[in-house]
DNA sequence: TTTCTCCATGTTATATTATTACATTGAGTG
DNA sequence: CACTCAATGTAATAATATAACATGGAGAAA
């Protein structure tokens, strides 16, 4: 396992655990110097993210989070993903409904996502100049963008050679 | 009134019954020329979208059907919607769950949209050919894209002004 | 210390969005 | 005529999300 380099995360190889350690070990540091409160139950479910690394429902995190011990009320999941997603620790693939983890933690938010429809795998890329230019032409016609999901539905590598085989 | 010329629809003034009648008569000629089958239900639908001109749920839509007398079970929408959207003659905004007509029939559709968070209003503009660089960088990485949503929410010239009085 | 306040969480209930599965109908074909 | 197939009718339920109010506990204010 190696620790991947690429802007490209999800259709690669590394070394998780490292890959979760030093996200966990950033969120926190984040949160201290934010004055934000990581509070178990919100670490325990970008832990989740992380881990699985890969996009989760609202309802499979609660299960997950049942499992460990905490309530599986809705609104435990839905408020610690709020949290997540409001300080960009995740993001909410629309397409899906689903969450997974910011790949790029720290980066200056305005992620694109590929989503694979066969192995359902997530990518996020830094979504690229081109969106200036989008965001200005919208500001010349009056409206203010104020923030913008891009999610892309294609196939990945992986699969497009599976189906090669 | 006029046809609208700009790639920027919904936050501006136009003739809306020529609209709407336009829209559905395209919708038709296109349907016939490509063996598509505009039933009662499908054109009802299109019709009601074109007619509220903003994005609407699948229960939304689904009420003024039963208005009309259609069955109000929600498969009776979902299907008449996805047969829409399939052939471009309507569109999700994921982020709202919801579905507006198509503002640029027969365009080679790539469309973004603008939301507003204050009047919920829906633009539909082209997603401008930089999208290309976007699609060329996932597919050096191996990723085939084959469809990208492109959502922008922010505030529409109209409240920014109400905001301002 | 005591009380207050506020944030986070617990809990119940319900709203909203979407799909599965099977039955029926009706137009066009062989 | 009866077969087929697409479209629709219908019932049931799954999946996603939020509202509303109660509880608890840490730190500030008194």
């Amino acid at each position: 396992m190696n620790k991947k380099t690429s802007t490209l995360v999800g259709f690669k190889q590394h070394n998780h655990g490292d890959c979760l350690e030093n996200a966990i070990n950033t969120a926190e540091e984040y949160c201290i110097k934010n004055n934000l409160n990581l509070t178990p139950i919100r670490k325990k479910v970008l832990e989740l993210l992380l881990h699985e690394h890969r996009a989760l429902g609202a309802y499979a995190i609660l299960a997950m989070l049942r499992e460990q011990g905490f309530s599986n009320q809705p609104p435990v999941a839905y408020r610690a993903l709020d949290f997540l997603v409001e300080h960009g620790f995740a993001h909410k693939i629309e397409k899906l409904n689903a969450f997974v983890a910011c790949s790029l933690p720290g980066a200056n938010h305005s992620p694109a996502f590929l989503i694979c429809k066969k192995c359902n795998m997530v990518a996020e890329t830094q979504s690229s100049p081109h969106n200036i230019s989008f965001k200005e032409t919208a500001n010349a016609t009056g409206f203010q963008i104020e923030h913008t999901i891009i999610e892309a539905q294609g196939i990945c590598q992986s699969c497009v050679e599976i189906n090669q085989v």
